[in-house]
DNA sequence: GCTAATCTAATCAACTACCAGTTGATTAGCCCATTAGC
């Protein structure tokens, strides 16, 4: 079988893979030197921080961000003996402090978002939600060329997709394994939704079930403007008020045509033309709706 | 072997809608995460 662009569907293959991660960054001594110093005075910097050392350097923000997550794994001598001994240590880094307890965590002490501690969140438009749920209905762990395009198609940074799949995997796990090399990839999001054990309290991250949309349609999926970051340069104006389970929903019927289909040819009679079998496809939205989405796909 | 890239799991926090759920962003990783390119 395969996938999308006519890929080979074996994720498993190491030797051969193209681009099946990022190319590896190779830093001059100029932006180690740079990225050390920035790491000797904090070692959580904020977004804006990296972003500035990200332009300075002509790179993604992500590398600065990667740079920063491996050189705090690297650099952390933790053992508790409290001491923190000498003021040398692998860069001279001073206190390296986890921010372990709760609510002081990661970010330090919570700060406006005005002040870019953190990136600003990205707001997902339909049409963006739409390519890559079905991107994530194919293939939960794409690589990066993958990544790389489907960052092309929805105008997003490829970071975001990145992460946008990683949380996506770890909240919606997609039934026996998160991929099965050689299956058709379109088995893993089976059409009938399983039985909901129970209604998850807060914060269940990985006890849900593999398809926890019910197939009722929403009353309420109309689209209209919403707000974005303006000011951004990476957020994008088109988002409305669309949930992800109204994409979602979309996508299942999408893909159980799909999976019809991809059945209908294995199983068909090759002498009987293909019009004849593909079914008609039925929209789950109005055909003004449907036609604003591939509008705003193209 | 070093280290960039990647992963999972946990958590925070902005939004939405009506207070709890959803979801983007960030972090650790403990016999110090694993994988893989140079």
């Amino acid at each position: 079988m395969e996938v999308e662009d006519g890929r080979s569907s074996n994720l498993g293959d190491s030797t051969g893979a193209l681009a099946s991660r990022r190319p590896r960054t190779v830093w001059t001594a100029g932006q180690r030197d740079a990225l050390l110093t920035a790491f000797a005075r904090d070692p959580y910097p904020s977004f804006r921080v990296r972003q500035d050392l990200a332009r300075e350097m002509g790179l993604p923000e992500s590398r600065i961000r990667v740079w920063f997550q491996n050189r705090r794994n690297r650099t952390r001598e933790v053992p508790r003996q409290g001491a923190q001994g000498s003021a040398g240590g692998p860069s001279g880094l001073a206190s390296l402090q986890r921010p372990r307890e709760p609510g002081a965590r990661a970010r330090g002490g919570r700060s406006s978002p005005e002040e870019g501690r953190t990136r600003p969140r990205t707001r997902l438009s339909p049409a963006q939600l739409m390519i890559l749920i079905q991107a994530f209905g194919v293939e939960p762990e794409p690589e990066y060329d993958a990544r790389v395009k489907l960052a092309q198609e929805t105008a997003l940074p490829e970071d975001t997709v990145h992460i946008w799949f990683q949380n996506r995997r770890s909240r919606h796990p997609v039934c026996g394994r998160g991929r099965v090399p050689g299956q058709d990839s379109l088995a893993s999001h089976p059409p009938t939704p399983l039985p909901q054990p129970s209604p998850a309290p807060n914060g269940e991250p990985s006890g849900r079930p593999c398809n926890p949309r019910e197939m009722s349609l929403p009353a309420a999926a109309q689209p209209s403007s919403g707000p974005y970051h303006e000011g951004d340069p990476e957020s994008h104006p088109v988002s409305n008020n669309y949930t992800v389970d109204d994409v979602e929903l979309t996508l299942d019927q999408l893909l159980m045509k799909l999976q019809a289909d991809q059945q209908a040819q294995d199983t068909l009679d090759p002498h009987v033309p293909l019009e004849d079998i593909i079914p008609t496809l039925e929209l789950p939205l109005d055909p003004q709706e449907y036609w604003t989405f591939l509008l705003d796909l193209f």
